[in-house]
DNA sequence: ACTAACGGGACCTCCCGTTGAT
DNA sequence: ATCAACGGGAGGTCCCGTTAGT
């Protein structure tokens, strides 16, 4: 997102300066990894200089808590939390999510992998900021998924000794698990097969109750 | 491995060398990250100098390979390959090495994750040589664990209609997202309740097969 | 040329830190060759450091293609051009110059040779972007002293049968012999005498006009 | 030259070992400068080790004078002065070697330039030993000449009145000169174009002294 | 006479962050 | 709020020379 040319400076938004700064940051993070990404590539994508990023962030740190924190937070939200939150049926739902990774993660998931797992394999060990921040995300989608999940014990479609909590875990571990393994291949039939393993998996515990 | 002083520079023992060099060098990048090593701390840890480390590594990068192709193909190949391939139940002792990762991957498992899915998250994308080394170790870990998921199918171990290619990846993949999980979360419990759920659908698929 | 100290980085003229570090590095490698030169001691020349060497130039050899095209060319044009071409008696003027290499080389030709042929030995084979600037300036040059010589053969200061491009590039390969062979023998004397070598030969084109 | 493997290094050839590396020394100080060689490659093209080399010269220094003063140095006498002094017509034979200098020369002569000339520009300002043994075969070279036009003077084929010491000088500047340029412009065109203007000044004074 | 292993240090490159000004 | 100029320092690369050994 390149800013457009004002007549003047003080007629931008400073939020949408923030945003675009969170979104090239995201995108340049994404691609090259936090400690692979450089400054100047987030502000050339942008269209501004370092004086302003450093105006809206302290350093460089902050700007990746910032993108953690408001970027992949809200990707994940809109992905895997609403959706399956609201739906008439959260146990399809999510079934649909695994079944459409591609669609959901966008073009480069297979290129690039999953951003939230990429920035918790690189900084979680070497930045406690990152770590509790990830660790945040990962919990807010665990407990989106496994809402659903009891909703769909509750309701009948799901076996009812299994652990939701855990399987929650489970579900999110394989998915990062399969888009890892499919980035290391670069390949797209890897992500088909290794998420079929887990669809197995779930149409099993759903199947079973419907009988 | 520090390499005792010795009283001249030539003399040495050129393997053992080069196997200090490589085991320094996976320490560090095991809790670096690639990018993030800095060759003067594996020299420091060798007790070495960078000419000595230049003479047996043309660059960053070919050291970074030699540590794959060497040092993590080996871990994988003593872990998962050769205790599964001469097993005498080799289902049982798949099972087995689940349900002991953490002794299996030494104690900084949980803090430091998985060496081959750290560095394959990190660098896979970024350059090609690691990639396609990285891919190749992957591919090794599968197909002992493919052979194993053979075997004991042939033996009525397991459900005749798995399909064990598949299989085999995704128990990869699940593996590597609950190390990955738990070491975002920095929790051993994670990681237990995680494997939790593969062992679960692994018993489930040997289980069935015994009726 | 030091740039004086000031309280601070930001608000300096930019053209002046320019031209200052583009002095210096003419200086740095006039002496040492541009292999042998030092960014560091260019910067230490200069009072800055190496950030703001980096700010205005990309890197060691863009610094020096700017030393050729700024520095070089300027000074070939200073004496050889424009004297040559607003001179009343363009061959008189280029005599005059033969007659006073040293004056116009400044003190450091016998010690340090012609900054352009030290160069162009230097670099022309070792890199191409070098040798076409390079071939550039000595273009300049050779076309600057033809237009004086047909200048002067028009108007009978010449025998009319001279080829005035090959007596200009003649001209100037012996000036940069005899410069380099002054520089080798560090004899301001063998300079006298070289040169005298090439009046003669002028002064024959020219005397023999007059008749 | 490479030298063929032996069944011992016992049974090699001292002599032949250091005629060798002086050779490769050479090759790759006249195609890359003396700054810009590397020990390595010196080695490499020999097929010996540094170890070798060393045994030999005691750095490099030691190894660029060596090939200045057993190389070069019979270069320039083997060319230019044993044919001159025994020629029949020493100012022929002079203008015979102009006229063929990229023969004698060899191929590479337009595109690295003369060995001396380039070692000289590059080396003599930054280091006195070189400088000293440079000058040394550039006074062999000119007094070489200064025999054969002295020679030619006596025999009448060369106008009287020529100081054949300042000459001499002048010719070896020219050459230089005209073989420099041809470099910088990596035209075998300019070389003879710049040449034929020595030759013309060459032919006037014999031509002259013929009358 | 020759070898491989290694020491040691210099140099360029690179990038995060700061500053005064606008 | 944004900018260009600049400080400062670390890291990888590179290469000359040395050493014990054969």
């Amino acid at each position: 997102m390149i800013l457009e040319a004002r007549s003047s400076k003080a007629g931008r938004d400073p939020d949408r300066t923030r945003k675009a700064i969170l979104e090239a940051a995201f995108g340049e993070i994404y691609r090259h990894g936090f400690q692979g990404t450089r400054l100047d590539d987030i502000v050339a994508a942008t269209g501004l200089t370092k004086g302003a990023l450093y105006h809206h962030f302290p350093n460089k740190r902050a700007l990746g808590y910032a993108v953690v924190e408001e970027v992949i937070a809200e990707q994940i939200h809109r992905i895997w939390l609403e959706p399956l939150l609201t739906a008439e049926n959260p146990l399809q739902r999510l079934i649909y999510n695994v079944e459409h990774l591609e669609e959901l993660g966008g073009e480069q998931l297979v290129t690039y992998g999953c951003p939230l797992n990429n920035l918790a394999q690189e900084m979680s060990p070497l930045d406690e900021g990152f770590r509790t921040r990830l660790d945040e995300v990962y919990s807010a989608w665990e407990s989106g998924i496994e809402a659903a999940l009891a909703l769909a014990r509750e309701r009948g479609q799901l076996r009812s000794e299994v652990d939701t909590g855990q399987l929650a875990t489970f579900i999110i571990a394989a998915l990062s698990g399969c888009i890892g393994l499919s980035k290391s291949a670069q390949s797209l039939e890897l992500l088909r097969d290794c998420s079929g393993g887990l669809l197995q998996y779930l149409r099993f515990l759903s199947a079973e109750a419907g009988q």
